[in-house]
DNA sequence: TCTGGGGTCCTAGGACCC
DNA sequence: TCTGGGGTCCTAGGACCC
């Protein structure tokens, strides 16, 4: 029997406050000062490096409160650049899979990887090495977790995250409690606030506890998903990496307005926009969609105008990622929603019940179907090469009063040469 | 007099994630 | 004055069937 242990040892990656990191990349003059980045429409914070949650600036809460901090602190704000950001998490992705193909590309900032592959003796070293990899090949640092489930890979980011080597691993530890015990109930992946609550009411506090709760218990008085994440703190994997990116189910497209929106004719042309925005993302990924659905609301923060909130979904008659065929039936759908005297704060257009395009014709595809067909292709490859909404249907609107506030917007474009990073080898 | 029950499918809404 | 956007999955409950 060999000495070399395989047990099986998944890695959390995670990228360490990843919006501000891709912004210093870019802005050397920023790496020690404190920095945030803004949501969509200048609204909440969403990233802070280290010196901006010293300063007491959360996660999440809205620019305005926070502003008095800000100023007072000289702290740098952004506003979010996601088609830089999209860039250099593909930068940090494609660097991860040196390092094996399994991999788990979780979200923007965070990726799963197998390194089972690796013996235990050398898993901690195998977590440095892709640490510093991943730093010097693009300027992003990051928090490694190594553990035997997914759940517990998660537990060990968290811990990692607060050192200074930034790289913690749970393989061969053969009594995890002590460390479970310091880990917050909240903290866990999979136990948001309801469950929080929940758990609070019934004695359990931290990780420690959930993981010895009796699974019976926890599936009755709960749901499947919490049984699954204290089977995995057990250390029984139950979460499975999902390595193969499957197809998407549905397609968002949804904004808040830079100035609140009373004119149906406004209403319209945003509408008109995130139609033709998602009818775009579905065709790039040979999409179609079954069913599209449109709302609208007003601000659930400023009642004074009144509440109003309302969504309509529409059957498509044949599936369909033509752009004039879901514009109709936005429209339609909104119509059905409208009403006048609010001040609508959020629109938005949902495509769902997606499935691959089989772009075969069928007994009802028309010459004029293929003419559509081209047009839609010449409208993505426009707009594609000289950016979005270069070419879109009239009614998309010229004046755009609503759309979203970008006060703060650091204009790096890394599809431009010039503006490539140089990144300091130290 | 006494009025079933189990299965499937679908959807809306909730909870969670980043 | 000013509070993001885009996903997934699960469950309860209704509709429908025999």
């Amino acid at each position: 029997m060999s000495s070399i242990q395989h047990t099986r040892k998944i890695a959390l990656i995670d990228c360490n406050s990843f919006y501000v990191s891709c912004e210093r990349l870019f802005n050397p003059k920023i790496r020690k000062k404190p920095v945030v980045v803004l949501s969509n429409n200048d609204g909440c914070i969403i990233s802070r490096s280290n010196e901006a949650k010293a300063l007491g600036i959360k996660m999440g809460e809205p620019y305005f409160k926070e502003k008095e901090v800000i100023i007072k602190n000289d702290v740098q704000v952004f506003s979010s650049n996601y088609s830089l950001y999209g860039d250099i998490s593909r930068r940090v992705m494609r660097t991860l899979k040196r390092f094996n193909s399994d991999i788990e590309v979780y979200s923007i900032d965070e990726a799963f990887l197998d390194l089972s592959n690796f013996s235990d003796n050398e898993i901690e070293n195998v977590g440095h090495e892709i640490r510093s990899i991943v730093l010097k090949w693009t300027g992003i640092p990051t928090s490694i977790g190594i553990a035997k489930t997914k759940t517990l890979s998660k537990v060990a980011n968290h811990i990692a995250k607060k050192k200074q080597s930034g790289v913690v691993s749970l393989i061969g530890i053969e009594n995890v409690d002590p460390i479970l015990e310091k880990v917050e109930i909240n903290d866990v992946w999979g136990v948001g606030k309801q469950l929080t609550k929940f758990y609070h009411q019934n004695g359990v506090y931290n990780a420690k506890q959930l993981k010895n709760k009796s699974n019976t218990w926890i599936k009755k008085s709960s749901n499947v998903l919490s049984s699954r994440t204290a089977m995995e703190l057990k250390g029984i994997p139950c979460i499975d990496l999902e390595t193969k990116s499957s197809k998407r189910k549905s397609c968002v497209v949804s904004r808040s307005f830079g100035q609140k929106v009373e004119k149906y004719q406004e209403l319209k042309e945003a509408i008109v926009g995130y139609a033709l925005n998602a009818s775009e993302k579905i065709r790039s990924e040979s999409l179609v969609a079954k069913s599209i659905t449109v709302f609208v609301r007003t601000s659930p923060f400023q009642n004074r105008y009144g509440f109003y909130s309302n969504s309509k979904t529409i059957d498509l008659p044949m599936t369909t990622n033509n752009s004039i065929e879901i514009v109709k039936a936005a429209l339609n759908a909104l119509e059905a929603i409208f009403k006048n005297g609010y001040r609508y704060q959020k629109a938005g257009i949902m495509l769902s019940h997606l499935s691959e395009s089989t772009n075969s014709k069928n007994l009802f595809s028309s010459e004029r179907d293929e003419k559509i067909n081209s047009l839609m292709k010449s409208i993505d490859n426009t707009n594609y090469r000289y950016g979005r909404s270069t070419l879109s249907l009239a009614s998309a609107g010229v004046h755009k009063r609503w759309s979203s506030r970008r006060q703060h917007y650091s204009k790096i474009d890394t599809a431009n040469f010039y503006s490539l990073p140089t990144i300091k080898t130290t």
